[in-house]
DNA sequence: TCGCATTTGAGAATAATTCCTAAATGGAAA
DNA sequence: TTTCCATTTAGGAATTATTCTCAAATGCGA
């Protein structure tokens, strides 16, 4: 599977050991792009790996976090979601359907990356930034097209 | 107290009643700027107001969201933070010490404004844009200063 | 001043995440 | 290859954050 050899090189460049976990949780977040919480994530791969634990999910979540192989996106709404995603982009959050989807300008960002440039924050070193839009879909079953 | 007519003003301008518990909560916010969690904010109020509950903290909290008189901002660390200023600006979030610093620029507002305006979002009705920037403060105990 | 729909206090319940510990294991070194 | 061990994991308990339940209290319009 070409996947899971691109997910074991992510690992261990970013200095991680590959175990099976790690490697699994980060090819289910590769492949979906639905930004899924850590038990919906343990839902999808328990069929074919039910040892792994709802625990390894999170401590393993929270490490590719720390290496930044992955991003994690809160919104209202109980849980965190997660995003293999971390080229530069923003989220649609639809507050009745929880649904989250991404959007890309690259026009934006520069924008936005110019400002912080400009702009001189003393004391504070820039991690990332991050962009939510909430709302609501008219048509909830409907994707959200930007033109 | 100036303070607490403009807030029983707030409330029953949105067609809420104006209890003791709304009353205090929504003054606490307007007079605080750091952004407190609900629990902080229960013990802030306490010292004067035995009685309120924590649960009530909550339930206080999310009416005045959902009335449009305060907002929500979440970020990582445990718990949600509220924050009554309404006017268009960003949070500057140290991951150190978690505290929260507003930031107002009129001319990136209206950049992102007109961005959104512009592009044909279909199937989205927008309801609030957030913009959050992450990082770590040099001196833990100075402010970040802007210019 | 009354009447009542709405809100509250107290505490139980739930949801989400973290912590604990003995056992398992990836991978560096031999 | 096999050995060795620091690191990671499974499983379950614990903790944290928030919501729910319901009888009693209370704002406020009439
Ligand atoms: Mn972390
Ligand atoms: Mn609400
Ligand atoms: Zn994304
Ligand atoms: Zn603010």
């Amino acid at each position: 599977m070409e996947i899971t050899n691109q997910v074991k090189n992510q690992l261990s460049e970013a200095g991680l050991k590959a175990t099976h976990p790690r490697i699994v949780v980060l090819r289910e977040l590769v492949v979906s792009n639905d930004h899924p919480t850590a038990e919906r994530i343990h839902e999808n791969i328990k069929i074919d790996n039910p040892s792994i634990s709802l625990g390894s999910v999170y401590r393993v979540l929270d490490v590719l976090v720390d290496a930044g192989l992955i991003q994690r996106v809160s919104v209202r709404s109980g849980s965190k979601r997660y995003d293999a995603n971390m080229s530069p982009h923003g989220h649609l959050y639809c507050l009745q359907t929880n649904k989250i989807q991404d959007f890309y300008d690259e026009e934006l960002y520069e924008l936005i990356n110019e400002f912080f440039r400009k702009k001189r924050i003393r004391n504070f070193k820039i991690n990332e930034i991050k962009l939510q839009v909430n709302g609501e879909r008219i048509d909830p079953d409907a994707e959200i097209t930007i033109t």
